[in-house]
DNA sequence: GACGTGGCATGCAACGTGGCAAGTCACATC
DNA sequence: GATGTGACTTGCCACGTTGCATGCCACGTC
């Protein structure tokens, strides 16, 4: 069924490794000979042994992604974009979904995969240092997202204080005073959240206010749930917030949800503010203030990290990529109406 | 690095081929011999090597799974699932997204994923029968998802005209009289959509009722955003409706979310119906009424057709699994207010 | 002691590919 | 006509694994 080199080199008249010469194009072949050779591959519909070139080469042309869920929207489109990004590199990519447990995140690691994949890109939420150390010192590994400074990873993630302190300053330059916090995340070993509370309380600092522990919302999940769980929360604490920055797009979403429940006004009562710029937040009513992290770019970079190990191009310390990021301003942070905070 | 079996039969002083069925079992090796090995291979860390396993036995162990958008939840839930039932099958699932477009369903159809994956399975919207029959013809293949009856691959999908007959039959039991149907794609290949215009139909059709085509909107995708606009649509014309079935969740979320821009009240005013369970649904206010497939049976059964056509056991003709649903009825299908419909 | 049996170990071959170096051939140059 | 040159072609080998056939040895039986 499948035609060999072999198969191929007997019809055409030709030796093995001639044919080998024509799919390659790794050495000199004569017009007239590559012409025959070609009709022959095109009528037996040959197609290189995936196998067999690995064996010879070394290579799979897989690259393996790593996310935590699918059915976040932000993982989605990186999922899609890493799609795209492969392709360009003729790399096939292989998505897998750990479900932010251990388990899930080694799966790929340590499993059958291992030694499928020419490298890996992981996005960890559970997985502690050491077992991401280990595997790169055998297999180029990048990491997405923050991580401990002194990890042994090539590294790619967007500068998250500084994203989160431009939003912060941008509600206090919409005049709101209580701005609260929602998508802190102590469980996961995943220093993102925690870098994002940094650069928001650095922002209020900057400004001369003092954070207010009260306005700090823990979350379990980064879901549209636990943002509506929030804010509801915070809507009925004795001193509710004007505005709140949400982690992340998704929780935003069901802040919105919860904040319309309760007939207060977006954003003329409470500024909204989420993370990631998905879809789904530019479609909101009211459309959703974010910051857009370069997708496109951390696909790209991530893979070029790969490139670069798999090149033997990659220095021997783990390199930090930063990726640009930009802050959106769209409807939910609008001017706050004049006078007292809602209720 | 990586040590091979010749490194450990060099360093536990027995041949390759010892050391060989030491690894794999597949001959008898005395007790002293297997443990003498075994300790090497520990010592050495051993992992058998994927290219040349494949290479001899013809197998990959990896398997694709194409679905049209994994930002889409229906999607990314069923691919989560096919993990899981991948995994319990000792199989790598490589996903792909292919955009609903028949150049991305091509994609691992045609391309270098060919060769490598021991079985496919897809859910096509765009790509014609044609190309189905022909990769079919060559390699395992499962569908997933309503195609013509005649198809040449094997094919999991629920009952989708019972399913639909089951809603609309619901809807009409709750004292409804004007049920529209949002989701009807007349430009995809895919008959999914097809399937259940027809079980509506004739749901009313057994109710004594004519279908009025005002009441049938199309959309372009399947997201929110197209929900929300038939909805809006819907209640503009003339004659509004008192129930939409929408054809699937996402489609209903948006709906539920334009009617409540509009103030019409749900379910009071207007019931409203989805497709797919998925979880955004469940944690809707009010939470959605639809129908489940069972997901897990569609991962599971469409794996074991792919398992059965590897072993050989395949039949000559394509198999049809009708994998099981049901209607889960929740509270944006209550009862009607007494009186008029909405405006 | 010859023979058969069964348990275990081994060597050979082959899967399809690509690196390497040697080979063939035509043609130009001296 | 001998030699060199360059363009093209080829055979050999190795990658790591496993199927197959064979070899070796000890033991039991006639």
């Amino acid at each position: 069924m499948a035609a060999s080199l072999r198969e191929v080199a007997a019809k055409a008249g030709v030796s093995v490794r001639t044919v080998s010469n024509v799919v390659s194009g790794s050495a000199p072949v004569a017009a007239a000979t590559r012409e025959r050779v070609q009709q022959v591959l095109d009528e037996l519909q040959y197609r290189p042994n995936f196998a067999a070139r690995q064996l010879r080469g070394g290579r799979t042309g897989l690259v393996g992604l790593v996310v935590p869920e699918l059915s976040s929207p932000y993982f989605a489109e990186l999922a899609g974009l890493f799609v795209d990004a492969a392709l360009e590199r003729s790399w096939t990519l292989l998505i897998d979904q750990s479900g932010g447990t251990a388990e899930g995140e080694r799966r790929l690691l340590e499993g059958s995969g291992r030694r499928v994949l020419d490298g890996l890109v992981l996005s960890p939420w559970a997985l502690p240092p050491e077992d991401l150390t280990r595997y790169a010192g055998e297999h180029p590994l990048v990491v997405l997202g923050e991580r401990d400074p002194h990890g042994v990873a090539d590294h790619v993630s967007v500068d998250n204080v500084a994203a989160a302190h431009v939003v912060t300053t941008h509600l206090l330059a919409t005049g709101r005073t209580r701005i609260a916090a929602v998508g802190v995340q102590p469980h996961l070993a995943n220093a993102t959240a925690a870098q994002r509370l940094l650069g928001h309380r650095q922002a209020l600092a900057d400004a001369g206010r003092t954070p207010d522990p009260a306005l700090e919302v823990a979350v379990s999940t980064l879901h549209r749930a636990e943002g509506a769980r929030a804010v509801r929360e915070l809507l009925d604490a004795p001193h509710p917030p004007d505005a709140v920055f949400c982690f992340s797009d998704q929780l935003a979403l069901g802040a919105l949800r919860a904040a319309r429940e309760r007939g207060v006004r977006v954003p003329e009562d409470l500024a909204l503010a989420g993370f990631d710029d998905i879809e789904d937040g530019r479609y909101a009513t009211p459309s959703l203030t974010t910051v857009a992290p370069d997708k496109q770019q951390i696909a790209a970079r991530a893979l070029q990290c790969l490139a670069d190990r798999l090149a033997g191009r990659g220095s021997a310390v783990a390199q930090r990529v930063v990726v640009p990021h930009r802050l959106v301003v769209r409807e939910s942070t609008g001017r706050a109406t004049a006078g007292p905070a809602p209720r």
